[in-house]
DNA sequence: CTTGCCTCTGACATTGATGTGAGCTTTTAG
DNA sequence: CTAAAAGCTCACATCAATGTCAGAGGCAAG
């Protein structure tokens, strides 16, 4: 497929798609003109990369862990999980730190609501 | 307190907290000077914004909750109260997301850890 | 008073992913 | 064949939080 039906399945921008292949995230094959194409793999590619450009990894984190999905063997295994480890207790401790940040959130909520019924028990009870 | 104290309690840097006090997060007593000053209680408050900060919570997002967390009334809890669900719920999702994501890795380290022994055994079994 | 540290304002720089527009070529549909 | 739609490259713009620098003033200790 072209870039502008990979945009449109994955969601992602014509302008990302072609910012993940200079990041060296993507490949894609060139036609005779010049076109980039691509196959139904990298739907599913393009997916993960988003999943991981949402948990907040940058590019060049991204980067280093990928050879280790394309290919896992000795080489890049050994850096690359240790790489892999370290993002996953980093995105384990933001995922830790969101709660208690959901937590507080539902705390101010409680507090505003049990000021709303004050406010309101004088007058409606 | 001055700005160097409330700077190294909260961990946030001087140019964070004046733009705080910029984007109207934070207020600041002025001296005669003007110098700010600032009481204990900004160091919660500080903290609390960069916990919102760190929920990916924009600081124009954060300032449409704070009214709510100053001084909760009939006013503000309304659209605040709803602004914080929303955010809440935006909350959610994304640590959900984040979930997934930490399961994927999970999943791709013990596809390279078997790799790994696959590649070893032969070696070393 | 001077030295050193802290603070002030204001402005420009940075980073990373993405938007946007120009100018041109390719592909597709009628 | 022609016009519309889609792609290409290159380059500049954007956003948000923060870094950084310059030039000036504040304040405590010697």
């Amino acid at each position: 497929m072209r870039i502008g039906e990979l945009a449109a399945r994955t969601g992602a921008s014509i302008r990302s798609l072609r910012y993940y292949e200079e990041q060296g995230l993507l490949a894609s094959t060139r036609s005779a003109s010049g076109q980039r194409h691509y196959t139904d793999d990298d739907v599913e590619r393009v997916t993960f990369i988003q999943r991981l450009y949402t948990a907040g990894l940058s590019s060049r984190t991204i980067v280093e862990l990928l050879p280790c999905v394309d290919a896992p063997s000795e080489e890049n295994s050994d850096a690359a999980l240790e790489r892999m480890a370290q993002e996953r207790d980093r995105l384990s401790a933001h995922i830790a730190e969101l709660s208690r940040t959901r937590d507080a959130l539902d705390g101010l909520m409680a507090t505003a609501r049990a000021h709303r019924e004050t406010l309101r028990l004088p007058v409606a009870g």
